[in-house]
DNA sequence: AGATCGATTCCCT
DNA sequence: GGGAATCGATCTG
C-alpha cells in the first residue's frame, strides 16, 4: 500500500483503527537488516478533535507539550515515548492533523529477520515473548528515541495493513491506565484470540470488538 | 527547584 | 505475586 492510500486509511478514529491494525505488518529497516512484526494487540487513544470529550487516558489529554508533539500532526507518523527511565514504546498516529489520536502497538509475532529480533531480545526465552509488550516491541524492532516522529512511507518503516479485517477481535480495558481512561467505559485494547504473543495481563473480562 | 510517578520489564520467591 | 531498576516529563510551590 502506498503511502498516501495508508495516510487516508488511517485518518479515521483510532477507536475504528486500532481493531483494524490487528494483522498488519511493521518493518523496521537499518544497517542491521529488517525485523518485521505482525501486530497482535494494539491500544487506542483518542485525542481532542475526533470526539466530542476527550480521553484522559492520553498522553495528550492535558493539551500540546513538546512530549506528544508528534500526535498533534498528520497521521502516518511514528509516535515514540520513553518511560520508566529504561523503555521506549511506539504508537501510530492517526486522525486528522490537529487530533493528537494514536494507537499504542502492543504486541506482535516477529514475521521477518526474527535472528536479529532475537539478538536484539536476548532476555526472552521463547520467540512468542521478542515483542510480546509494547516496550519488548520497540527493542525488537529497535525503536528508540531517535524514531520519534517517523515516516511510515517505507524509506526506514514501513506500515502494510492486512489485506482482511481480522475476525473474533477481543477487547478490554487498557493495560496501565489508571481513572475514568482505564474503566468499562473505555474497551479501546484490542487484541487477536489465540494468539501467544498477546501480553498476559488481563483487567477484565474480553468482549468482542464487534457486535 | 524539588517531588512524583509512569501507556514496563525482569528476576526472585 | 512482588519489588527493583531508572530518568525525564510534568506538576507543584
Amino acid at each position: 500500500m502506498d503511502f498516501e492510500t495508508l495516510v487516508r486509511w488511517l485518518l479515521r478514529d483510532p477507536v475504528a483503527v486500532a481493531p483494524d491494525l490487528l494483522g498488519a505488518v511493521l518493518t523496521h529497516t537499518t544497517p542491521e537488516g529488517t525485523v518485521g512484526v505482525r501486530l497482535t494487540e494494539v491500544e487506542a487513544y483518542r485525542g481532542h478533535r475526533d470526539s466530542d470529550h476527550p480521553d484522559p487516558g492520553s498522553h495528550s489529554y492535558n493539551g500540546r507539550t513538546p512530549r506528544n508533539e508528534v500526535m498533534w500532526g498528520p497521521p502516518g507518523h511514528l509516535y515514540v515515548y520513553f518511560t520508566y527511565g529504561m523503555h521506549f514504546c511506539a504508537n501510530v498516529v492517526c486522525g486528522p492533523a490537529g487530533s493528537s489520536s494514536g494507537c499504542l502497538l502492543r504486541a506482535g509475532e516477529i514475521v521477518e529477520g526474527i535472528d536479529l529480533a532475537r539478538s536484539r531480545r536476548s532476555a526472552a526465552r521463547r520467540d512468542a515473548d521478542l515483542a510480546r509488550g509494547p516496550a519488548r516491541l520497540a527493542q525488537a524492532l529497535s525503536i528508540g528515541r531517535d524514531d520519534n516522529g517517523a515516516t511510515l512511507d517505507g524509506a526506514s518503516f514501513r506500515l502494510e495493513p492486512p489485506a482482511h479485517r481480522a475476525a473474533g477481535v477481543l477487547s478490554g480495558p487498557r493495560v496501565g491506565v489508571a481513572g475514568e481512561g482505564g474503566s468499562a467505559d473505555y474497551l479501546w485494547r484490542f487484541w487477536l484470540p489465540g494468539e501467544p504473543s498477546v501480553s498476559t495481563y488481563r483487567a477484565a473480562k474480553p468482549r468482542p470488538a464487534r457486535g
